[in-house]
DNA sequence: GCTTGCGCCTGAATGC
DNA sequence: TGCATTCAGGCGCAAG
């Protein structure tokens, strides 16, 4: 599934592939695509069409396509997203939910099996848009401040895992990064957040920042000209995962089997000598 | 206000 | 063989 890594390698790709262009026309699917638009299918077509992109932005997971109507187009992948870039006569992908129609010639296609994923068009007159103001900013942004963020996770009562999944305080942490990141900061998933120390949430934050970092410099290497995304898979599945699917297998640390825990509806990988429950 | 549980969705894998 | 069940998880809603 798209991770932070790749909504930003898919951000670059619409800087190249679609800024400055004009969405000519607009067609809907699958109208659970467009479910947060409440106008409906024919409003988000009207209304998008004969728009220039002007900028790209993104949030955590979420992006957004400025348009010059001052109009925001917000786009969240979920678990199967893809937006791709193809020609006008190139078969129509199986899942494609929404196609927008390029005036370069080309379409923007958003593709997404397991139709999590979605987008609306945010009429706020500019600026970030109002629907995406919960979502805090991650770790990679310019103007993420760690202090507070460490703070904020520090006043929680829930397991730190479920904080680090909650995108009000920290944004674009999924699953698999959270399980990397407590593993190598040696912390229990279902530990309150409250009890632990500065020093290991910097340590979780430093761990999770360095996983993303790595996983945005290979993807930004292997970019196709005509696929925004390639193949909506994390780069972070070419890497050796530590705990993450781990079942069984032995810590690469200590030897002791990874286990896997029933979490959130979910799973949860750790290591039951590295992160001592506390 | 904060915390917690779960529904949404599809297709692959597994169970009987 | 074939049908039914389970599993994957980002997000937000609603109940506690």
């Amino acid at each position: 599934m798209p991770e932070l890594p790749e909504v930003e390698v898919v951000r670059r790709g619409l800087d190249t592939h679609v800024l400055e262009r004009t969405v000519e026309s607009v067609e809907v699917f699958n109208p659970r695509a467009i479910r947060k638009h409440l106008p409906g299918e024919k409003d988000f077509a009207t209304t998008v069409a004969g728009n220039k992109v002007v900028a790209t932005h993104r949030r955590g997971k979420y992006l957004w396509l400025e348009l010059d109507s001052q109009d925001g187009l917000v786009i969240h992948l979920g678990m199967s997203g893809q937006l791709l870039i193809q020609s006008n006569d190139a078969q129509l992908e199986k899942h494609a939910r929404v196609v927008m129609q390029l005036s370069d010639g080309n379409q923007l296609r958003f593709v997404d099996q397991r139709t999590f994923g979605h987008m609306f068009l945010s009429r706020d007159g500019g600026g970030e848009p109002p629907e995406i103001a919960h979502i805090a900013r991650d770790p990679l942004a310019d103007d993420f401040d760690l202090a507070a963020t460490i703070k904020d996770i520090q006043r929680r009562r829930s397991g730190i895992k479920r904080v680090l999944l909650d995108q009000r305080v920290i944004s674009g942490i999924g699953n698999i990064y959270a399980d990397e990141a407590l593993w190598a900061a040696k912390i229990n998933y279902d530990q309150s957040a409250e009890t632990l120390s500065a020093q290991q949430i910097r340590l979780l934050i430093k761990e999770v920042t360095k996983v993303m970092n790595r996983a945005l410099d290979q993807g930004g290497t292997s970019f196709d000209a005509l696929y925004v995304n390639v193949n909506g898979e994390s780069g972070y599945f070419d890497r050796s995962l530590n705990a993450y699917g781990q079942e069984g297998e032995p810590c690469s640390r200590c030897w002791t089997p990874i286990r896997r825990d029933k979490f959130m509806g979910r799973s949860s990988f750790w290591c039951p000598n590295c992160q001592l429950p506390d």
